[in-house]
DNA sequence: CGAAAAATACCTAAAAACCAGTAGAAAAAA
DNA sequence: TTTTTTCTACTGGTTTTTAGGTATTTTTCG
């Protein structure tokens, strides 16, 4: 139906995990491997140079992590169709990357039949889930019955150091900020979580695995 | 060299890794592959009646986790080689499973001569890892660095009401105790992680897998 | 049984975090 | 270029945690 084939890139840090994906897909009449790559960093120079039509990405990578990656990638690259397939079955990584652009997510163990059939609805511009992933979706964990809330960069990088133990003193000294703009924040941040202290607001956190 | 291929089967319950795999071993002169099984309890009854040289194993699967799958096998079946292939880095794991009879460790990235070659010295009867597990084990990494602390009942309690947010007071009049006492015992918490506060404490038991 | 470990509880004091606001400047988006 | 968001900083007061102890009572285990 296709003029062309699908330009497809396949992105997991796992030379078998691609191998495999090469194997099943290579007799696929619309699809057209164009290779495989290990990290963010080789698939965001590769885009710069040549056309591709669909990413077939794994949230674990070595460099950057998949849902950011997914973002940076539709930002850039509008048209380039991006299917989820990996083995995170956490609720909060599949609202994530779906709210970052992906058409779909697939568990690594789909089939090839659910493989072929999200490959055609994100073709058609809808967005797929592997009949697992649904599921993970229908019925939502207590623990993040709460959306990921979206932090600004300060927030993210004044997280990780109050993750890490430091004072609001500290981080102060340690960004040129006052202490008091430190507390603002981590008030913000106490809000945005809807937590009460750091101790859940690390919890939260790390089950949104936002480290 | 051998008089008989080694019957080699594929424990992971990811198609498309055992699809991977398939396609790097189907050359290997000296394996004969039997087949690829998704789980524990599968691979468990094949064994029952079919005779199997080398099992390559993955940790995680969706009925037993792979170490204990391991000693399980080895329990009952001696003479069979048990490779993990896994991309779990943590180097408790990584102990484990050798503990549990394991003849060797890769990654799941690692490169089919790596592979060849882990094959070729566990069959002569000596353990073998991939040149990253190596690595985890000759220096571990700054989380694993402090053996995670052994916690009385008690403490690992109230880490889990911290971890919830409740302040001493909540938790003292939950457990019914002083919260003074409830203080020593977060007092005790920091000492035994090593850390500042419970911002620190809640990462470092996140990490230590505690919750 | 006796010793060690765990659980209980207290004191004092300082440090840090949390609450409830306000508000101007800078940056980003519409 | 408005408008909105983000980042900055403050006031003032309260609560909670942390740090340094000590000490008695239970449990657990050799």
């Amino acid at each position: 139906m296709q003029p062309n084939k699908l330009k497809t890139a396949i992105v997991d840090d796992h030379p078998i995990v691609i191998e495999g994906l090469k194997n099943l897909l290579k007799n696929e009449s619309n699809i057209e491997l164009i290779g495989g790559f290990q990290d963010g960093e080789t698939i965001m120079k590769y885009l710069e140079s040549e056309k591709v039509d669909l990413i077939l990405l794994d949230i674990t990578l070595p460099d950057v992590n998949g849902m950011d990656l997914c973002l940076k990638i539709k930002k850039k690259y509008r048209s380039v169709i991006v299917l989820i397939l990996s083995n995170r079955t956490e609720r909060s990584i599949v609202v994530q990357t779906i709210q970052n652009g992906a058409s779909g997510y697939l568990l690594k163990n789909s089939s090839l039949d659910e493989l072929r059939l999200c490959i055609a609805e994100a073709v058609k511009g809808s967005i797929c889930y592997s009949k697992e992933v649904t599921e993970i979706l229908s019925r939502p964990s207590r623990n993040e019955l709460l959306a990921a809330p979206r932090l600004t960069k300060r927030e993210k990088q004044i997280l990780e150091l109050i993750a890490q133990g430091k004072t609001s003193q500290a981080i102060g000294e340690e960004l040129f900020l006052s202490p008091l703009t430190i507390d603002t924040h981590r008030k913000n941040l106490l809000q945005k979580f809807q937590v009460k202290n750091v101790a859940e607001l690390i919890m939260s956190a790390n089950q949104q695995h936002l480290f």
